[in-house]
DNA sequence: TCTTGCCTTGGAGTCGACTCAAAGGTTTAT
DNA sequence: ATAAACCTTTGAGTCGACTCCAAGGCAAGA
């Protein structure tokens, strides 16, 4: 699978096209190959980079936080430590906001929950 | 605890003064109670909405979805049926998103458990 | 060959959600 | 009583992350 140009990527990811390029152009992922045409050519390790990215912005990581990763990785091997720093701390971040995120569906699900008993002539009170 | 001013419920929310404004202004939470110098004067019930709006907005729930909530909710007892259909399509977004970070979690932790192992001399290696 | 469709770039526009500034009224501590 | 620290509104500005547009090159089918 080497040869998938921009519009197969996209649906594959259902991230739209002008997404992709704007993580290339602004350095979120690595540049991708072109064929002879100038058009980008994805190969399995583009289509990991853009797995990571896609993941990452899903967890709510920055932009930023991405440029600065791949940064550290087209520096190499003397970067390791601060990529896996960097990914740690991604990490807590990452965790904090799963447990908010947590804490929340609890809640909703509690209200929700409250609902379902008295949906019918319930007299409203706050936050049912 | 009936007489808090805007700045201790900043405080004690870690929300900024202007975004409590804000949220008020827009409708994400309904109109606060003011005090004879025009003040506001949040109580018990205004804290509850703020509690609900920032957890929701903590999990990514738009202000575009509160203000839905609290307009359905001013309406009074005849919504609650939709105000309760549309805490359940709140819960199933939630839960996607839940998974979706608990995945990204997953791979990055994997991620930081390889660098843990070969940090030293290791030679580069996609998404590693 | 022509047309339709996908690709390119550069740059501008949009959108959600704040965030700040200006001008002015109130409260509190000294 | 005066300064410092609050509060108010209105409206404009910012920021991150896209998203769209124009102008033009390449490709694949009829």
């Amino acid at each position: 699978m080497g040869i998938m140009k921009i519009k197969e990527v996209s649906a594959k990811f259902n991230v739209p096209a002008d997404t992709l390029r704007y993580w290339e152009r602004v350095g979120a992922i690595p540049p991708v190959n072109r064929n002879a045409a100038g058009y980008r050519d994805y190969d399995d390790e583009d289509i990991d980079w853009i797995t990571f990215a896609k993941c990452m912005r899903e967890a709510g990581v920055s932009i930023e936080y991405l440029i600065e990763y791949i940064t550290l990785f087209k520096q190499g091997d003397a970067t390791l430590q601060a990529r896996k720093d960097l990914l740690h701390e991604q990490l807590d971040t990452i965790a904090q906001r799963l447990h908010e995120i947590q804490h929340t569906y609890d809640l909703i699900k509690d209200k929700a929950d409250h609902y379902e008993a008295h949906v019918e002539g319930y007299r409203g009170k706050l936050l049912q």
